[in-house]
DNA sequence: TCATTGATTTCA
DNA sequence: GAAATCAATGAT
């Protein structure tokens, strides 16, 4: 019997509409890695916070188009990877239409927790930032087996966003 | 060119 | 509670 189409890439149709659909969207979806040995890993998305436009202030994007936030304004389906605390790389997909910039970042997987262990388990570096997930041959999402409950809650480490958006629900969790 | 600052993790 | 550690950003 044929089963439900779960090992279809996600194309640019899922990833080009809001960030706020598209994060809690991509809970139990799962991340097609390539490793050096040519074997395809999977890791299931469990934790995700959206982040929002120039308005957000906790948003990079709130400080413009730089050369580090403009792979934000970038058509969704692309990475954004970028080196906090001198330490960690976080993993961002983008989302929405050329010109919006909006991205999700992955912070947890069911095989870790936290932003910046997911990044090294997968043993992603800065060479992905731009990567387009809707083409790549070394990484990309596919459904996952199930369609996922979630909860909400604040995002993590935001405090400097002011009471409008520090207190915006946005991180995405099961 | 210089100073500040984080979408964090880990150890005490 | 505090250290580790550095590229981007903004001020000088």
């Amino acid at each position: 019997m044929r089963g439900l189409k779960t090992e279809d890439r996600l194309s640019v149709d899922f990833f080009q509409r809001d960030v706020l659909e598209v994060a809690p969207a991509l809970l139990g979806k799962q991340i097609n890695l390539v490793c050096s040995d040519n074997s395809i890993r999977k890791f299931t998305i469990n934790e995700v916070e959206a982040y929002r436009g120039e308005e957000d202030l906790a948003c990079h994007a709130s400080k413009g188009c730089t050369d580090r936030t403009k792979v934000m304004y970038r058509r969704g389906g692309c990475l954004y990877i970028y080196l906090i605390y001198g330490l960690y790389r976080m993993i961002n997909i983008v989302t929405g239409p050329e010109g919006h910039p909006q991205a999700v970042l992955i912070r947890g997987l069911e095989e870790v927790s936290g932003p910046g262990r997911v990044s090294r388990l997968l043993g992603i570096t800065k060479d992905y930032n731009g990567e387009e997930l809707t083409l790549s041959s070394r990484i990309w999402i596919t459904n996952g087996p199930d369609d996922v409950n979630y909860l909400t809650a604040t995002r993590v480490g935001v405090e400097y966003a002011g009471e409008i958006w520090k207190n915006k629900l946005w991180r995405f969790y099961y």
